[in-house]
DNA sequence: TCCAAACTGTTCAATATTGAACAGTTTTCA
DNA sequence: TGAAAACTGTTCAATATTGAACAGTTTGGA
């Protein structure tokens, strides 16, 4: 959320960062629909805005084509929590294809951020016809799926301390939202706690602690050094 | 893990239970692949025999016939926990799909199973070729994330007792390994804990409180009541 | 430039969780 | 059938986590 660049307008999308390398050739969303002939519809966000909220009737699959997405659960008490954070060449809301019919979460952009919207129905029917962006959204689903589940085991099994090392050490690698390597992080303690499913009061004690120890420099950017890698692989 | 099913030999799979009401029509996968002239794999296991163990080169997807799986990872202390217990009509180790070369868990039948084993490349040549079996592996893919994302969101947000709660009610629901609604559990504390990712002391320490409560009852088989919501639901 | 909002640093008592121990019970299988 | 293995019940001290409070600092935007 730097604030030099709240208005800047979001440029046609011209690369395809985060996970654009696991994925060859280079594929683009927005010339692939062109090409195929069908219905599109692109929609921008400014960061802040909401996408769709949770409990709003799920009947579209979203691809980002630039920016990033932050979805977040809320339970009947009030609590948040992140459960993902998106970039370019993402897709998200593909529950509906599975006869969701309300979002679980609340999408909101993270940057300036530009979408393609696929109707459910179109979807369905692109994943018949169209070879490539079926391969694309399977690969896709089983990247999410590898991620979540390691994410899921990283919360059965670790305590919060090796969960903040983690998700630092994933941040600072993949970026936010999909920035070069090596991004200092913009991330408030609180938006950590709600990432790893703790309190600010633990996540502002062990960055404290990490910083003491040499692993990570901050004030206002973090940085994540390599060696903040010994807490997660510490016995 | 019921004594006299032991050695049972695993019938012809007549009824796909579980999921099976969420998937129309019925599908049966060894028909299917029967009629497309494709080459299978039919191989049969035992209860506590290892379908393939973490750390294995990963190259094919298994489809469960007939039967139970229990997919569990151990961490570097040897802590272990289980992420799935899975039955007749789900996939799994798509994961080398995406490219991920080794299993990240162990496979163990929890029942008398009978799986259908593809090779990776013919798979991927399915995926292409064949929309019926496309749809459904898609379908099973959406379904999973859910569910693995449900998981995810309740580690996030509850505390183990809720946790514990939530997941002794889902198994009374859908069964273990996918009998008929309302069977009784049989499943270790030891089990249960690794399951939600606490202790069996902490397990323990609930099912004595939800007994005394009248939540369930259980002397070896496991009831679960209704009222058990009332705890996952508490503000 | 200045206010309000958002964020960080710090403290602390109340509560939750771990992990290990030991005895009693049930199940498995030779 | 009998011994070993697996499971349950119970206890408890050590440790981890929560949640709330309050003050100081930074940031966005009128």
């Amino acid at each position: 959320m730097a604030a030099t660049a709240v208005r800047r307008v979001p440029a046609k999308a011209s690369r395809s960062p985060k996970k654009a390398n696991s994925r060859s050739p280079a594929f683009n969303a927005q010339t692939f629909l062109d090409s195929a002939g069908l219905r599109r519809t692109v929609r921008q966000f400014w960061p802040k805005e909401t996408l769709f909220a949770q409990g709003d009737p799920a009947n579209s699959v979203i691809y980002i084509q630039e920016g990033g997405v932050r979805l977040t659960v809320v339970n009947e008490t009030g609590k948040e929590a992140v459960v993902a954070i998106l970039g370019a060449g993402d897709f998200f809301g593909e529950g509906c294809l599975a006869g969701q019919s309300v979002c679980m979460a609340t999408a909101t952009a993270v940057a300036p951020t530009t979408v393609l919207v696929i109707e459910k129905k179109e979807m369905s029917r692109m994943l018949h016809t169209e070879h490539e962006f079926s391969d694309r959204f399977i690969s896709h689903m089983l990247t999410r799926n590898i991620h979540v589940e390691e994410d899921l085991i990283d919360q059965l099994f670790n305590s919060s301390e090796k969960r903040l090392a983690r998700t630092l050490l994933l941040l600072a690698r993949y970026g936010e939202k999909g920035q070069p390597p090596a991004t200092p992080l913009k991330i408030s303690q609180e938006t950590l706690a709600e990432m790893i499913g703790t309190t600010r009061s633990r996540v502002n004690f062990f960055m404290n602690k990490f910083r003491k120890l040499g692993f990570i420099e901050y004030n206002g950017e973090i940085h994540v050094n390599n060696s903040l890698l010994s807490v997660v692989l510490h016995d």
